[in-house]
DNA sequence: GGGATTAGTTTTGTCACGCAACTTACGTCG
DNA sequence: CGACGTAAGTTGCGTGACAAAACTAATCCC
């Protein structure tokens, strides 16, 4: 409900000039961004000029052969490398990562640690992540400024008060991470997220900026249990109150086995990491490629196990379909891994169930394998801010 | 990504204040308009001007006993009665209706009609429609320009094509209702849309650019079958492709009964009119509230029938609100008359399935007896482009 | 080397808003 | 009943951001 005054304008179109530079795929010239956006050369060069000195932007040194065209030669435009950066932090289950990535979408300095933290003290766990940010930070080039801070949790988060509500996975309840960070990011402020939620971020924007195919998807992130969350038009759904995403408590059988949450038959419980290796018969600590191989073997219990997870994907996902109408579904974590045992039997159950799968059919495609998605998410969702106002960190 | 430019600027303010005076419970001033939206008073009285000149906001004869407070009396301003209005039709299994919806929310004409189309032409249906869209039009008041029609229909649409891909409960499939209705429309563009949505917008929106609690919620519309929306920040979540809602194909039981959408199990076997009556060994011309009474008066029948509906309505609204994290669920239709029988032990499964429901309960509400909303959200929808974009009908 | 071509800059004009002074229209109080 | 206070609404001026168009710069092509 904001009003608009001359200076909202220029602001609108400074982030408008940034994220049309930030998108193209090859540095684009001035000329190029104002045929991009419909504003003038002037103007675009005013703009480029603003963001430039405040080092957003930087003129690419065009030396290798040029196009050869007639006409005075471009000045490509980039996002500066290196100058501004933000900071993401994750707590998974299995690991800890950090990562400092800049405006580019490059990673500029990070470190992964894997370690089993079910059952870890909050505090001792987030010193060892400080200490693992303290590094990075050090290592970060000269002259970066660090805008931004996040931190991914595999739980459940309230955004506003910076705290994490319930991590069932880690067995933590009612924790604030920033006090025990807050030496390390020098008043930095740190923003919390849930994993999928960011991961699925990361997916839709690889970089700050530059939109990813598809826009509109459903992110599943298999780690212990399932997180999820809903993209609708690049931007990650969050909810009321930021707890959107919960797919893998969607009921798939209310007769089903009994799950941690106090429900019964979700999602979790056929297509959980455990819940998988355990009906397949195997231990714990197996991976989930080993569970693949397994039933591509011919191993009965793993070709089960895998089909149980399919099927119980399938109607839960089908669900979200009909509600939504947003045909693809994303793999993430484990799934990723055993993505092309479950491909054919979810697309086909979609197919099926979804109401509007006679138009279009619904997809299932797998999600990149870093380890640790969620702290790419939340440094770029902190680099986002910068690119929607970039007005802020110049002469304001 | 259109660039903004000076106009953009005004364009942007003409529909701020229009906003802001129509949202207003009581008409307000100039100078209160300025307070709200941090405008000066002058801007804010230019713009007035322009929106009053233009007709879309006029001044109030504030002729009853003013506030007897110093200083110079204030002119209050509010949405032009009967000035501009939108045509609003709905084809409902039941009944055909059409509305007349000026600025204020008002209804200016109306006509309903009740009939049993369940199988009928699309070609005749439509014509009657024409008909009585006809003597609303001519009933209109003299000056009143309409600037939309709107069509809410119970089925699957393609609002950019203006078609009815499928309507099972009617019958119909693949219609373009614009060709039967063009004579009357006269060159008006009509905008199809699923009729729970545009109930759902009207629930959200009971009048132009007037927002009611909540804003955001899962609204289910129970016809023959079960039609749904969901409703984010006020908006309708339309989905990729417009299709999005269908909470009556939510799966409850994979080894439910058939469904015709060729599914099993689905949240409308057990809450949809006919299922419930058929469940109760009712007739299908019974009324639901008849339903009510007889397990009201202790029908064991009619009590599993509604106990049964309960079950699956919960088990399928946890699901949803686990994705979405929107923990209203408003009933409307015939679950609407049922609700006070079937709202305590929904709300019962939903805060035990629910992974947030430990912090926030959902809740369940009753949607009004209206019976057609969907014309009102049609014609309320069609209104509303209006306000989001006053400059549209004024000097352009 | 001159012309064509394209990139980027400079200049001038327009328009919407903020600011502040002003006018209007009412109550209140001596 | 008339001066004063107060709040609503108007008017005139200044500012800033963008559009338009003329201009400069740098390259290719002949």
């Amino acid at each position: 409900m904001a009003n608009l005054r001359q200076a909202s304008l220029r602001h609108a179109n400074l982030a408008l000039v940034a994220r049309t530079v930030l998108a193209a795929d090859s540095p684009p010239s001035r000329a190029d961004v104002a045929a991009a956006t419909s504003l003038t050369r002037s103007t675009v060069s005013r703009l480029v000029d603003e963001l430039v000195a405040g080092g957003i932007l930087e003129e690419v040194e065009s030396v290798v052969g040029g196009p050869g065209r007639p006409g005075r030669p471009a000045t490509p435009l980039r996002a500066s490398t290196g100058r501004f950066a933000a900071l993401g932090l994750q707590v998974g289950v299995g690991h800890l990562a950090v990562r400092l990535v800049d405006l580019t979408g490059a990673v500029l300095a990070e470190r992964l640690l894997t370690a089993d933290l079910a059952g870890s003290r909050p505090g001792s766990t987030l010193r060892r992540l400080r200490t693992m940010a303290g590094r990075v930070l050090e290592s970060a080039p000269l002259g970066c400024h660090v805008v931004g801070a996040g931190l991914a949790l595999p739980g459940i988060v309230d955004v506003e008060a910076g705290r994490l509500l319930s991590a069932p996975n880690l067995g933590w309840e009612d924790v604030v991470p920033g006090v025990a960070l807050e030496a390390v990011l020098g008043g930095l402020p740190l923003r919390l997220g849930n994993e999928a939620d960011l991961a699925a971020h990361a997916y839709a924007h690889p970089a700050p900026g530059h939109d990813s195919q598809p826009q509109d998807f459903v992110y599943l992130s298999g780690e212990v249990g399932i997180g999820g969350a809903v993209v609708v038009d690049g931007e990650v759904m969050t909810g009321r109150h930021g707890w959107a995403g919960e797919i893998g408590h969607v009921c798939v059988d209310p007769d089903g086995p009994p799950c941690r949450c106090g429900s019964t038959g979700c999602l979790e419980q056929y297509a959980g990491r455990l819940a998988m290796l355990d009906a397949a018969g195997l231990d714990a600590s197996t991976t989930p490629s080993e569970l693949a191989a397994r039933a591509r073997d011919g191993d009965e219990k793993a070709q089960l196990a895998t089909r149980s997870a399919a099927r119980a994907l399938g109607v839960a996902l089908a669900g979200v379909v009909n509600v939504l109408d947003i045909p693809t579904v994303v793999l993430g974590g484990h799934l990723a891994q055993v993505c092309d045992l479950l491909t054919p039997e979810v697309e086909e159950i979609l197919g099926r169930r979804v109401l509007s799968g006679r138009w279009v059919s619904p997809r299932v495609v797998i999600a990149s394998d870093d380890p640790a998605p969620g702290a790419t998410g939340a440094a770029l969702l902190a680099l986002d801010e910068l690119v929607r106002d970039p007005a802020g960190v110049l002469g304001h």
